[in-house]
DNA sequence: TTTGCCTGTGGCATCGATCCCACATGGATC
DNA sequence: GATCCATGTGGGATCGATGCCACAGGCAAA
C-alpha cells in the first residue's frame, strides 16, 4: 500500500487521531456527541492530512445529492451564457454544484446519453433549456424534477421560467405601428411551442387592436440560424415589394437582418426599421442601436435554480411558471415611416 | 419498502432476472462470462426497469472518475463562453462528464469553496482560465492535474494553452506601424502574467522593430471592465496630443474605446484607428468593422481537454504549453494616418 | 445500594456497483 | 475412469462516509 500519497480518507484522519471513524465523522459533521478535546483534535488532523470528504460516498450513503444539472441550448448565444452564468451562481449561492452542459452541436443521440448522464450522476433536478423533447420526456420518466426555461414543453406538466413574450412582441410591434409602420415583417423560427407561439400572438394581437391585417407573406420561417435568416431577408428586403419594418423574434434572426441590411446598403431607420426580442450586447454597439425587447437572462437562470430548489422542497405540489417581464428599449434603429 | 417508485438498481434487476448480482453487473458491463441467454434477459429486464447504473457508486468502487472539471473566469464574456462550449463539447466526445462552474461575481472565499467542491467531487482533472491565484494553488497542493487556459501563472510547473500573445499583439501593431501611425496607445489589463506580459511584449517588439520608441504615457492600465476602459478612454482621446490610434488588449477593452470613441463623436478610421486582440461578434456587426487578432476559442477549450487527457493518461510527464496562433482579420477601423 | 439518565465512544451494517475467488458443470484428453 | 480446462454463476468483501445501536462511565435521585 505504499501509493504516492494516496487520497486522505476519514479512516486515515480517525487512525491518525486515535479514535473511531464514527467519532470522527460526528466530529467533523458536527452531529451527535463529541467531546470537545475530541472534536478539535481531530478536526487538526483532518486539517494536517488535507481531507476533503468524498461527497460521492456520501451521497451514496445519504441517497441524496445536492447537485443540480444544468442543460443549456447553445453557450456560443450571448443569451444562453448568461442564463448560464445566472443559474451557475444561484446554485452556488444555494449550497448546490452544478453539472454544466452545453448541448452547442450535438446529436439527437447525445441529447439522449446527456438525459442519462444527468440520471446516472443522480443530480437532484434539471434546468433546461430548449433542446430535443427527448431530454425532459425521459427525465420525466425517470422522476427528474425538471424546469423549462425559455421555452416550454409542457406547460401545464412541469415547472418553467419563461418572459412575457406576448406582451414583448406586443410592445414592440406597437411601437412599429405608432410610427406608422403598416408593413410589418416578422422573422420567426417557429411558432409552434411556447416562446415562438407568445411571440407571434403578440405580434397578431397588435396588429390586431391597430386593425391592421395580418398578411401571412409577411410572416417568414427563417431557419434557426443567422445565415437562414440572412439569406431570407436578402431575398425579402431585396424586392420590389419590402416591408417598412422588421421585426426579428430572436437575436440571432436579428443578427441575420441586420447583416442582410448592410449587405443591401439600405439605411436604418430611414428604408427600413427593425426591432428585435432579446437584446444582445452589439444591439447597443452598432449605430445606429437596434430598437430590442430586452430580457434579464441572468435572472432567469437564477429563477429556475429558485423554482428548482423549491420544487425539491415540496415534490408534490402544482407545476407553477414563472413570467419574467420584458422591456422594450427603444433606439436608433426604429424610425417614423 | 412500499417507497413510491424508488429508484431500480442492480440488485433489482438481478432479482428481478433471477440471477446475481454479480453476473447481472457482468452482463451490463460486459466483461467476463455471461451465457448468451442469460445475458439477454438481463438486458431486457434492465431496460423493462428503467436500470441507469449510479456512476458516484461505480466511481466510489473503482477509485476513477470520468469527469473533469472547468472554471471559466466570466460566462458573459464571449470569449470564456465559447472557450466552454469548447471544452464541454471536446469532453462530451472524449466520454467524459464535466462540471462546469462559472467564477462570475465570485469573491475570494467562493474561489476556495469551487476548488475544494473539485477535490471533493474527485474530478480526474481541472480546467483553468484566470480566476484567483489560490485555486491552481489548492488542486495543486491536493495533486489534482490541471490545465491553465489563456493565462498562466505557472508556465514551468503546469500544462497550459494558449494563444501566441506575442505574435498576435506584434502583429497588429505592425499593421498599425505600415499604416504610418507612430503615436499608438496601448490598452491593457496588466503586463504582470503571461497574457498582458506576452501582448506587452509583441508591442515592444513591433515599435522597436520599426525604430519607434515607447512612450510611457501611451501605455494605460485601463483596469478590468469596460467601464474603466471607457472612462480612461474618454480622457486620453479627449485630450489635445491624443494618439492616432488604438490598440485595446482584449474585447472588454476595446468595447470600452470603442463606446468613448463614439461618445467623443471621433470618426473611425479618420480620426483614430482602433485594433482589438480578440475578435468579439460585435467586432464585425459595427461599421466600420474592428480589424481585430482572433483566437479561436472555442477550440482553445478543446485543447484545453486534450491536453488534461493526456496527461492524465501519463501523470509524470513534463509539463507542456500548447500555443495556438492568432491570426489578425483587417476591418474598416484601420486606415492610413 | 440500586436505578436511571446523560454523555461520549466504538462496532457494524448500509448505500450501489464491482470484482476476486470459489465452486459447479460439461466436454475433451490421457 | 480420472484429470484438466474452459465456461458460467454466486458469495462476499470492498470503496468512503454515515448513523443506528450498544455500551461504558459518571453522576444524581430514590
Amino acid at each position: 500500500m505504499s501509493e504516492v500519497a494516496r487520497r486522505a480518507t476519514l479512516r486515515d484522519v480517525a487512525e491518525t487521531a486515535g479514535v473511531s471513524r464514527s467519532t470522527a465523522s460526528r466530529a467533523l459533521s458536527g452531529r451527535g456527541y463529541v467531546a470537545e478535546p475530541v472534536r478539535k483534535k481531530v478536526l487538526r488532523t483532518a486539517e494536517k492530512l488535507g481531507y476533503v470528504p468524498d461527497v460521492m460516498a456520501r451521497n451514496l450513503k445519504q441517497q441524496v445529492s445536492r447537485s443540480i444539472g444544468i442543460l443549456v441550448t447553445d453557450l456560443r448565444n450571448q443569451f444562453y451564457a448568461d442564463l448560464a452564468a445566472g443559474a451557475s451562481q444561484q446554485a452556488r449561492l444555494s449550497g448546490y454544484t452544478t453539472m454544466l452542459v452545453d448541448d452547442g452541436l450535438s446529436s439527437a443521440a447525445d441529447d439522449a446519453a446527456i438525459a442519462e448522464a444527468f440520471v446516472a450522476l443522480r443530480v437532484g433536478g434539471v434546468i433546461l433549456t430548449p433542446t430535443s423533447a427527448a431530454v425532459p420526456e425521459y427525465l420525466a420518466r425517470h422522476r427528474v424534477p425538471i424546469v423549462e426555461v425559455d421555452r416550454q414543453f409542457t406547460p401545464d406538466g412541469s415547472d418553467g421560467v419563461v418572459v412575457d413574450n406576448a406582451a414583448g412582441a406586443r410592445a414592440a410591434t406597437e411601437h412599429l405601428l405608432e410610427l406608422g409602420h403598416r408593413r410589418i415583417a416578422l422573422f420567426i423560427d417557429e411558432t409552434d411551442w411556447t416562446t415562438g407561439r407568445g411571440r407571434y400572438d403578440g405580434y397578431v394581437a397588435a396588429l390586431g387592436a391597430a386593425g391592421v391585417a395580418v398578411d401571412p407573406d409577411l410572416v417568414v420561417a427563417t431557419g434557426w440560424d443567422v445565415e437562414g435568416s440572412r439569406a431570407r431577408a436578402v431575398q425579402m428586403l431585396g424586392g420590389r415589394s419590402r416591408p417598412t419594418a422588421v421585426f426579428a423574434a430572436n437575436n440571432v434572426l436579428a443578427e441575420g437582418a441586420w447583416r442582410a441590411i448592410a449587405e443591401l446598403g439600405l439605411s436604418v431607420p430611414g428604408d427600413i426599421s427593425l426591432v428585435a426580442f432579446d437584446d444582445a450586447p452589439w444591439m447597443s454597439m452598432v449605430t445606429p442601436g437596434v430598437t430590442a425587447v430586452a430580457q434579464d437572462s441572468v435572472e432567469m437562470g437564477a429563477a429556475a435554480v429558485r423554482r428548482l430548489l423549491a420544487r425539491l422542497e415540496d415534490p408534490v405540489g402544482a407545476p407553477q411558471t414563472t413570467i419574467l417581464d420584458a422591456t422594450l428599449r427603444t433606439r436608433g434603429s426604429t424610425g417614423p415611416l
